[in-house]
DNA sequence: GGAGTAGGTTCGACGAACGAACGGACCGAC
DNA sequence: GTCGGTCCGTTCGTTCGTCGAACCTACTCC
């Protein structure tokens, strides 16, 4: 196909968001980091993707800045990919997609809960309102340039 | 290629919903139909994506039970796509998306704000714990089996 | 009857995804 | 010293989705 329709200079920050996570392998990459994994045999191992495909959305990640490629030993040189700032933000984001399958992709809810490393206790992530504390209600909800 | 690898049978909520938003089109589709927009032509102006490509993901997003089709005039037959309930709570993965993308993905911050319809002040998307209402922190975060 | 609107389908060219095989650089064991 | 294993890719052929433009059907309005 022509090169997917890039849509990195839009003004809409969602749009800009879409281009970078707008395909399933890359999000499935950045969920196995956030779950420790670094480096290409594992991600190759724990997702069954191609190992083409592997190759290219990690140089995207790192083109785009969510991961950096770190070496871990000298002979042979070996690099492993780490989350950024910018792609440790990116939780927030697959958080609410966890939320949002668990809540909707599963017949009852899925087999696996996000919990607390110290506590125990499940983590149940939800998106609010920083301003007010409340949760987001779509219809009451605008879009506005910012100087108005 | 190969039709994409499918990952709606994976036990992972976030692999769940990475199957139906890992795709560009398919997050800007809903962006839109947030924004009120509902006729085939309106998406198709709005996004100028081609239209093979819009049919075919306004059909998936309709199977996925995202969006329903209502008609709106006998003749001739017209129909418009809503959205459901599930679809609007894919909100706030949208809102996720939003913040993270303004926060990250512009030089400063991105042109246009997300406000309340009736106060008009800025909406600021953030994700925390329903639990403990604080915002998530990765690096305490483990997955378990929810029996255990 | 000619232009316009709405919601698609069809077509050809291009190139991305898949999957399997290959390669290169190292290690350790036999 | 060569055989197997590990790690991180690249290469290749087939399949099939994307793009973009053109086309089609069923109306309405002038």
């Amino acid at each position: 196909m022509p090169p997917r329709t890039r849509t990195d200079d839009w003004p809409c920050p969602i749009a800009r968001a879409a281009d970078l996570v707008g395909d399933s392998w890359t999000v499935l990459i950045l969920r196995d980091a956030f779950g420790g994994i670094r480096r290409f045999e594992d991600f190759q191992r724990n997702l069954d993707a191609p190992r083409s495909v592997l190759t290219r959305r990690l140089r995207q990640l790192v083109d785009d800045g969510l991961l950096v490629r770190v070496p871990y030993q000298d002979r042979p040189p070996r690099d492993e990919y780490r989350l950024t700032e910018k792609g440790r933000a990116f939780w927030d984001v697959l958080a609410a997609m966890w939320r949002w399958g668990d809540t909707w992709a599963f017949e009852d809810r899925a087999p696996i809960v996000l919990t607390d490393a110290e506590t125990g206790a499940e983590i149940e992530p939800m998106v609010v309102d920083a301003n007010t504390g409340r949760p987001l209600e779509v219809r009451a909800t605008r879009i506005r340039s910012r100087r108005d």
